[in-house]
DNA sequence: GAGGGGTGTTACCGGTCAGTAACAAAGCGC
DNA sequence: GCGCTTTGTTACTGACCGGTAACACCCCTC
């Protein structure tokens, strides 16, 4: 009956790996202290020698889930270490997967909607590890030379969490299954348009080697609006 | 106390609308059908006469939601009754200014987070509603004219339910308040692509005079991907 | 083998939850 | 006025919730 009751990790990190399978399948509110300890394979005391309270298990959970968002850049990084558009584009093949995997959203943004008082403890997490989601896609369009890259990475941004959430609502029959190619669309788009004119000094892990796919598009003129 | 105590209202519409206020301020789970009824300046019997359970309360209250909606898509026809294109600003504009209102987001989309469970009688009613809400914007790209009108339309849809979802956890600094800017510029781009050959017949309340500012930029290669 | 930290077990607390029973009162059409 | 429907009031149930107390146990280290 427990999901983790058989393995080698200490109660603590079965309890974080438990509680975030069933915060993601019934909610957090959904999901009692007690379900969780017992489907840990452990009990509620030891759940709260570790954790003082449940919000402080919540935000546990969430950090946890950033540390994972950590590997998952750093996977990306590392699938195309010289090619920045390439990993834009390995971004959205891999968030997609994961959004399609099953359909219940993103854990922080579920997060943010369970927990609606303003001063949960819990919020600041979200906000910090949204922002940072933001900001790291936007350094990607800058290495990759987009021009306009903080309003791609905006774009995507809202493209996916859009994604996530409208799947939770509708299933695959929604415009949230059809997310890869609606971005790849914005990518190509925004990749199009002309540098500003030396060809994009890359910021981190610096290569001169640009060479993603949108680049080999005409360039063409700007996509502003009034 | 109560917010609808003193209104003409009959108890059933009060306990509605304050059920709708305190789901949306406090999340479905988060308050009781007790402070409902109190708030609503009834008790709880009578929230019961009407409405055999807390379940289907929250239904009564997405469908009353969609009736809201219902009336929002008639002021937007009536906005610019021969315009599609000057609708689907319109659109924008409306639909921005009240993810910006309060930053809950979508009480439709936060009810298929809070109610996991897939058997959930609301999860239908939450489909339906959000696939009606795309088709509803598809029909009126492609009463503007767009080519790929279909494609714009879920774009759109996923920014403001990105942008919505994306305030709900970080405010007004992230992406989701420069919705505006970063929807216009999609429609900027999709509008630009030059339509099939007969200036696009208006499928619904027909009209010759295709007028969206969209149209006056010039036409542009379209943005298929691979 | 003694000690101690981490863990398990059981029982309990007060609060809140959704939902119901029984009865009283008020409104309203006739 | 009468009668019916709607509403209000109080009290209750049984379940579950988050959180705690007290005590026993196991395993590792010294």
């Amino acid at each position: 009956m427990e999901t983790c009751g058989a393995s080698p990790l200490r109660p603590r990190e079965r309890i974080i790996k438990t509680a975030r399978d069933l915060f993601r399948k019934h909610g957090i509110r959904g999901v009692g202290v007690d379900t969780i300890a017992e489907q840990a394979g452990t009990n509620k005391m030891t759940l709260y020698r570790h954790f003082g309270s449940k919000d402080d298990l919540i935000i546990a959970c969430l950090q946890d889930f950033a540390n994972d968002a950590e590997a998952f850049w750093q996977s990306i990084e590392m699938s195309h270490p010289d090619s920045p558009m390439a990993q834009i584009h390995e971004w959205v093949r891999i968030v997609s997967e994961c959004a399609l995997d099953d359909l219940r959203g993103c854990d922080m943004a579920n997060a943010a909607v369970e927990l609606a008082e303003d001063a949960h403890p819990a919020r600041h997490v979200i906000e910090e590890f949204k922002m940072a989601q933001r900001n790291r896609l936007a350094q990607l369009c800058r290495d990759a030379g987009i021009e306009k890259a903080d309003q791609l990475a905006d774009t995507l941004c809202l493209l996916i969490e859009g994604a996530r959430v409208n799947m939770q609502s509708v299933g695959l029959e929604g415009p949230g299954a059809r997310f890869i190619s609606l971005a790849e669309d914005v990518i190509a788009a925004f990749a199009r348009e002309k540098p500003e004119r030396k060809p994009a000094t890359l910021h981190r892990h610096a290569s001169a080697k640009i060479k993603g796919r949108g680049q080999l598009h005409a360039p063409l003129p700007a996509a502003n609006r009034a």
